[in-house]
DNA sequence: TTATAAAGCAAGTATTTACTTGCATGTATA
DNA sequence: TATACATGCAAGTAAATACTTGCTTTATAA
């Protein structure tokens, strides 16, 4: 029995054990028996067994405060800004990890969910197309498109994310901050 | 009944719906349904449904012929031999998408199917080195380190081709020649 | 044409799984 | 203390699923 309310260590559970095994392969046994909790409390809370996942779903669906630290947390200095920015958001990828490898792993079978995380890249993409735009301006950066400025940004870290998390080949013994000093470096320079 | 042996078509049957559905969501009874032959042949051809699946994983995972083609058909021509590598590397992705998706669904189910999916960048990578270093030896892209172009080109495929497979919102729309036309125009651009 | 192999068909089995019901136990609150 | 509420426990149910067996039908090839 982990810490926690009822409630809580359920839904914990779950979001690991589907994360683990699939949908079909997390029984409600196995997720009632790693929350500490009988089986029926468990039906007794959600209903059924989409309900809990549902449940658990919206929990870790917390809105992104990446939108915001594009806003706040800027100091238009791209040496200093960049770093800041891919921790961030390497820091939500991380937080999201289990729901955003659940939603590759159940794709269609929760379309809130597709939803819910396809809006992460969009929405930051989006303020970084902003953010490049308004040095562009200021004339810190070379004069390009910031679309592909942009997308090239996320396809970076995503890849970085996604051959770390699974297929740790590449991306093995690579840390995040190895990964700013060499690769994202790498990418300021090139945008300077 | 679509075309190919019976076996073909079972193994078809089951690679499809494994990546639609999961290894435990895809039945055999589905299997068969979709591969136009009677549940039981297929138990009689591969003994279980784990062996099914195991025969499919071996029939895809053809020996990729990237390397081959890193060493035959560059030119020597950073403007034609990254579109191209692109090119064939999207097109590898593509044809091994399935399996691809699957593996990361199935992660630690099937042990085989991980290290099988982890070469593929892996080796992409080593072979992508060696290029840079000889074309830095000519002199036609900058001085930096081989390694942090390699991984930062594999990112960049990586990051676009599932953000391209699944999540579809910063990617959606954009073709494997958009991405090549721009962001890797891009990259190219920052390395000459 | 005949022998052989591959596939279909029907029926069944054992197990698992999501979910239910009834009742006992504990625990907090009025 | 009494009343509600949350949880545990035991037992069960209906459906699905992987897999089997025995027999018939179809196609291949000598």
């Amino acid at each position: 029995m982990s810490e926690g309310t009822t409630r809580d260590r359920m839904i914990e559970a779950a979001i690991k054990l589907v994360n683990e095994k699939g949908y079909k392969g997390a029984t409600t046994k196995m997720i009632a028996e790693r929350a500490g909790v009988n089986e029926v409390t468990l039906f007794r809370h959600f209903g059924s067994k989409k309900g809990l996942v549902e449940a658990a779903i919206e929990k870790y669906s917390f809105v992104d405060h990446v939108s915001e630290t594009l806003e706040t947390k800027v100091i238009w200095d791209i040496n200093k800004d960049l770093p800041m920015l891919v921790k961030e958001y390497q820091e939500l990828l991380e937080q999201k990890r289990e729901i955003i490898l659940i939603s590759l792993k159940e794709a269609g079978a929760f379309p809130e969910l597709d939803q819910m995380i396809a809006r992460v890249p969009k929405t930051y993409k989006e303020k970084l197309m902003v953010y490049f735009a308004k040095m562009m301006e200021q004339g810190k950066i070379r004069q390009t498109d910031v679309e592909i400025l942009a997308t090239n940004f996320i396809f970076l870290n995503f890849g970085y994310f996604l051959l770390k998390s699974r297929l740790n080949s590449v991306a093995e013994d690579m840390s995040v901050d190895d990964f700013i000093h060499q690769n994202i470096a790498s990418f300021i320079h090139s945008i300077i």
